[in-house]
DNA sequence: CTCAAAACTCAAAACGTATTGCTATGGGAA
DNA sequence: TTCCCATAGCAATACGTTTTGAGTTTTGAG
């Protein structure tokens, strides 16, 4: 006799159980073909696949062998769905082509990869309602943590957004009011030493070029610009500071600009990645030399700088090596399960150095 | 009176149905919590949310004010479970700190958010048996299509995979003997027009450091530099080239060797994107000029190129456009639900173009 | 040889959504 | 007023896994 239970689930069987359908190389082969194939039951294939101690040798390589047989691959949706974790790792950037993100990015990957999560990335075009968006999206898709980089620190409506963000997250190079892990460089103390390198030199009239103060690496640049200046008693000189954006584009612009002044800087710090770029633009229009006429140091080393002429003294670090430890500082409180709320976050700060090249020179003897 | 069935349902519900629960914001909130609030079905809240016309403007307002009430977000993982879709595209590359390849994964990835998928990026560090593990990774994520750019398209191991990857792929600067949809940039025009200006300089000993044969890119750079070669009468003197590795190391290696050459080339052609710098170096070790002693023609835009002294000739195509096109076949091809096998293989190739700059001149006389 | 405990295996439930018949609830026509 | 039809809403099911609670077999001791 057949119970309600027994007629249906026959009847489910008419139409979809795999179990009838021989796994042909077109439709999707499940765990249940693989059951079928090895004589056994669902629950057992799950747990010789899970390496579960408590199934018999026997069993364990039958059921191998079916696995084989079928070519059966675990389904990643239904893990998740089941165990309601995903395994994977949300990125949100705003501009991966930057090699400062790329680099971020590659470090994360890696070490997101090598704990067998998966990477999702999205790139915002440093556009806030971008980024709030993608923080939904990114909660949609139930990724188990997320790293972010937002663009603007100060926007409401990005505080009330990662406020209520239901994932844990890690910030890289930002920080928030809200407790939120983060992991930044030292930027502070790279252009303290940037400045330094340039008041021994001599320079008192040093501009700086560089991010806006609504992200944490422009106010920490002019903070460790303005420190140094201020240990050596220089005063600051509003005129030569232009913390306004990060494009080279914006370089250009305002190298130009302070290359006109009156009492133009001896020495410029490019405070942005892509800063230097434009400087250049800009200097190959004058007829300035460096480092003759006027010192530059960079933010951010690269190619260009290291193999430009004159090579340029930049102030570096380790980008690849701050994306990874932002995804194991995630993945740690992914496996914790805490809260930063009640554990406290987690703030490391990452060395910069300064790397001298050919860019800088002792300051001329103003005619005096 | 209850059947079996409501008994059961009615245990459940005592153990875990949300429709008891208050959706406590530590609770994940699902479409039941929504439906209970709104006093309405499962059934009809999916229907307001997919947007299903039947369904009376009373209720769709009534269960949208629920919705907002209960803050629902819909969860992806069970919509793929349902759907059997996941919205997600894989990327495999070999690094993406590599600017070539990250401008490439910018503009897949923006055209893949575009269309509402999700990106998932992975970077193999061009090893093919990473590459293979990758591919049934992606599998296994059952993402709904794959861009792809092996590191060796000779490894029958490769091929092998490849073939039966069970998800729609599109290749990218690459090429299989499978058929597999792809897009790839003309490199055999763009070194043919680098290497017919050099020629039209003057030049007749060229020499080619390029990548290895056994990805598209290095064979084709090679035949369109020959080509240009053999059109013009010039003998292939297989001195002068070096098809072994994209690696910045191996052109400064590879440069160096170049120029003690007895009789050493005028003209160079890097053809891989990172060799510039390498090659900048070993010319900083030598007291070769450029363009005076030897001309440069590098393959790749970059600003090393662009605002190095001197500014240096090369070969460049819209990386960006690349990545997008890839991206956008791939979703056609996933919304038509064709199989290239039997539609035919999709081959896009998109243009290069040759910018000049100060780093070629007119061979010198030679002391004849 | 029997019985209790231990060791395995199995069937069924659950994860959160989309969808498919089906059942009411109307309204309109006869 | 009665009957029928269109249609809005509902209950139930399936997606492919993991896990649990309930058997069932094996083992070891008495």
């Amino acid at each position: 006799m057949l119970s309600d239970h027994d007629r249906q689930n026959k009847q489910m069987k008419q139409k979809y159980n795999p179990d009838v359908l021989t796994p042909s190389p077109g439709h999707t082969v499940t765990m249940k073909h693989v059951a079928k194939e090895a004589g056994v039951s669902l629950g057992t294939v799950s747990r010789v696949v899970n390496k579960h101690p408590s199934v018999k040798p026997h069993l364990r390589e039958q059921v191998e062998r079916a696995i084989a047989k079928t070519g059966w691959q675990p389904n990643a949706v239904a893990q998740s769905m089941r165990t309601s974790s995903t395994k994977v790792i949300g990125c949100v950037l705003p501009d991966t082509s930057n090699p400062l993100f790329g680099s971020i990015a590659k470090g994360a990957e890696a070490m997101v990869r090598k704990n067998g999560y998966a990477f999702l990335l999205a790139n915002s075009s440093y556009d806030t309602e971008h980024e709030i968006e993608l923080l939904t999206f990114m909660f949609q898709r139930r990724v188990d943590g997320l790293l972010f980089a937002p663009s603007d620190e100060t926007n409401p409506r990005m505080i009330q957004a990662i406020e209520s963000a239901r994932m844990p997250t890690v910030l890289m190079e930002r920080e928030f009011p809200a407790s939120c892990d983060r992991v930044v460089s030292n930027q502070a103390d790279g252009l303290r030493q940037a400045a330094e390198h340039l008041i021994s030199l001599g320079h008192r009239r040093i501009a700086l070029i560089t991010l806006q103060p609504n992200i944490l690496p422009g106010r920490e640049r002019r903070r460790g610009f303005e420190e140094a200046l201020t240990s050596a008693g220089i005063p600051i000189d509003p005129i030569l500071l232009r913390p306004d954006n990060l494009s080279a584009g914006y370089a250009y612009q305002q190298m130009q600009e302070l290359m006109s002044l009156e009492d133009p800087p001896t020495a410029i710090i490019m405070g942005g990645n892509m800063m230097l770029a434009g400087a250049i633009r800009a200097l190959n229009l004058t007829n300035k030399r460096v480092p003759e006429d006027v010192s530059i140091i960079a933010v951010g080393d690269t190619d260009l700088a290291e193999l430009g002429s004159p090579p340029i003294t930049t102030v570096r670090w380790d980008l690849e090596g701050l994306g990874a430890e932002a995804a194991s500082i995630l993945l740690d409180r992914i496996k914790a399960k805490t809260d930063p709320k009640t554990t406290g976050v987690k703030h490391i700060v990452r060395p910069t150095e300064i790397v001298l090249r050919k860019s800088c020179a002792p300051v001329k003897i103003k005619s005096s």
